[in-house]
RNA sequence: CGGGGCGUAGCGCAGUCUGGUAGCGCACCACACUGGGGGUGUGGUGGUCGUAGGUUCAAAUCCUGCCGUCCCGACCA
């Protein structure tokens, strides 16, 4: 490709609406163009890392033995009235509109629900099982907030794939192979990635394995051993409880603690470990109006494991300070377990090992010290309702957990029957009795992971493309052509050899740029190989070649460059 | 959905407090110079100041509604 052929359109500025590097990267670059929120155009620069993606994608689920089709973007509401899911996305998520008949339509956020009527009706023998459908496409979620350009866009291009099978065993062996493959897929693409234990949040069933790639602006955390073989959602990753060390108890006593109202206050106006305090939530119950979640100071509730408690009520919701103030007779701030009668005490692991430590007195300005389970308590319930911090022990007894921050990319779930039961999607077994399928569903975000790329390779400078996703592997740079016939034959020359060798070459012809902006230019686009022929190594028969990572130069000699760029490439010749 | 910020040329912004000829930088067009790190000069093009209404002799500026957009939170297969 020649650039006199082809738009580039970069810009110095970095716009105001941009918040990270990714989103202000792609913009800059000219790859992606804001239409409205969350919603994007993608111009012939990224289109062409769309694409690699894509190609990726399709090429290792192909190799799975999975099949493309292609299912519409605009779905009847009739079908998402037989999954349930119509009136449980009413509010946002769905965007529903209506066709001129006043029917019921929406944009598809996913397609549970087309792709089991596609199986219900097509599949009709256990001996057609397991089959394993996928397609590559625009979906439309009407986020309530979307950001990070196209990290969490409203509408955004999905690799969606659909199992069938007749048994338990055999969508396992499905989900096995899927994470295979999503793992040779990311590892392509050369991105640095961890598969997790994950929650399967709303859209149900049971195992379900997200895969990350990591990243400092990523919105999840991850925790992994360091020799690897555990890795978790944060979400779900369980926090072990520690040894209790026994300690000759002390008396309890009652400390004036004016306007002292956070762990920090109390700490440092106390003087004491944070590791010795504890903090108490009050949030609404099942069974009781209110429930009291108990943590030591220095740890965070995970709000996924404290709403699965029987005694707390879904979803998890922070008591009104009027009825904290009603049934404990205090504020936010001064509550503590310590003579806490009238609502259900549950104790993280890691708080309920504490001797002589320090807690809200339940009066506005006062906490105890010395206070210790049991003797100075009501009854409590110990679970685990804490989020791990880096240094915990691993779950699975390897060494200690090491937390990363990461961007979801791909997530594969076992469905069940949550869809094929409700949609009557069922086969005929070997009985000739009618047999509901059981289903795996396995998501990739390919727009999202452009973003994730990038915000896991770039520099000062602008993105730096794995060879694999780049939208060219090399950029060829003439250095004044127009001035210098020999520069001209030469670049033409070894553009039309790389291009003839099977490299994707963009040959950087535009006469009216000085150097300067082409090579500011070709840095931001990210090129992961550069070439600069000019008069001044041509004299030696040599062009100066730039890798974009390291930024480190050399002279080649023209007759070269074509075999080393392909090996650098890592193709054989 | 709660809290906050911002809407003025394609992009980034000033002007708004204190009402009175709509500005700057980048980009773009023309010409000249320049030609190895977003170069210089001269001359230009481009704006119903988000929108609707109100106050006023007069509104980008004051008041009200609406819309858009971004940030924090809630939410998120």
């Amino acid at each position: 490709m020649k650039a006199s052929q082809f738009s580039i359109s970069t810009i110095k500025e970095t716009p105001s609406d941009a918040e990270i590097v990714s989103h202000q990267l792609l913009i800059k670059g000219g790859f992606i163009k804001k239409l409205a929120s969350g919603i994007y155009s993608w111009m012939p620069m990224g289109l062409r890392v769309l694409r690699k993606i894509e190609q990726i994608v399709r090429d290792e689920m192909d190799r799975s033995g999975a099949q493309e089709l292609l299912m519409p973007v605009s779905q009847p509401g009739e079908l998402w009235e037989e999954s349930g899911r119509w009136q449980l996305y009413d509010e946002g998520l769905l965007l529903k509109f209506k066709d001129r008949h006043d029917r019921d339509f929406c944009f598809g956020p996913t397609h549970e629900e087309v792709i089991t009527d596609i199986a219900r009706t097509e599949l009709r023998s256990h001996k057609q099982l397991p089959v394993n459908y996928y397609q590559i496409q625009t979906k439309f979620r009407d986020e309530t907030r979307p950001r990070f350009g196209v990290l969490r866009a409203r509408e955004f291009i999905m690799k969606d794939a659909y199992s069938f099978h007749n048994s338990l065993d055999c969508l396992q062996s499905t989900f096995e192979q899927m994470h295979a493959t999503y793992t040779q897929i990311l590892t392509r693409m050369q991105l640095e990635f961890r598969a997790v234990d994950a929650d399967s949040g709303s859209i149900g069933g049971s195992g379900s394995i997200e895969f990350h790639v990591l990243a400092d602006s990523g919105e999840d955390l991850i925790a992994f051993s360091a020799d690897g073989s555990y890795a978790a959602n944060i979400e779900l990753a369980e926090a072990l409880a520690p040894e209790a060390n026994d300690t000759p108890m002390k008396a309890l006593t009652k400390v004036e603690t004016p306007n002292q109202k956070t762990i920090s206050a109390v700490v440092s106006f106390l003087d004491v470990p944070v590791e010795t305090t504890i903090k108490t939530l009050i949030v609404e119950g099942s069974q009781t109006p209110l429930v009291a979640l108990v943590l030591r100071g220095d740890h965070t509730l995970n709000t996924l494991k404290a709403e699965k408690l029987p005694e707390v009520r879904q979803p998890l919701t922070l008591a009104a300070e009027a009825d904290i103030q009603s049934t404990i007779g205090c504020a936010p701030g001064s509550i503590g377990p310590a003579g806490l009668n009238n609502c259900p005490i549950v104790v993280d692991r890691s708080a309920g090992v504490l001797y002589n430590f320090v807690c809200g007195a339940n009066e506005d300005g006062f906490h105890f010290t010395n206070v210790n389970w049991h003797r100075d308590t009501p009854d409590i319930v110990i679970a685990d309702i804490r989020n791990v911090v880096s240094g915990d022990p691993s779950p699975n007894g390897n060494g200690a957990l090491d937390i990363r921050k990461g961007i979801e990319v791909g997530h594969i779930f076992q469905l069940g029957n949550k869809y094929s039961a409700p949609m009557k999607a069922t086969v005929l077994d070997a009985e000739g009795k009618a047999q509901t399928m059981v289903m795996g569903c396995y998501g990739i975000g390919v727009s999202r992971l452009v973003g994730a790329a990038i915000e896991q390779n770039h520099d000062d400078k602008g993105i730096v493309w794995p060879a694999s996703i780049a939208p060219f592997q090399v950029v060829v740079i003439p250095i004044n052509a127009h001035k210098s016939p020999n520069v001209e034959r030469v670049s033409l020359e070894l553009y039309e050899q790389l291009e003839a060798a099977g490299i994707e070459v963009l040959l950087d012809d535009r006469e009216q740029l000085r150097p300067g902006v082409k090579f500011a230019e070709a840095e931001l686009i990210g090129y992961p190989h550069r070439i600069v022929v000019g008069d001044r190594t041509l004299a030696n028969n040599e062009v100066e070649y730039t890798e974009r990572r390291t930024l480190e130069g050399a002279n080649w000699p023209i007759s070269e460059v074509t075999t080393r760029l392909l090996s650098a490439l890592g193709k054989a010749q």
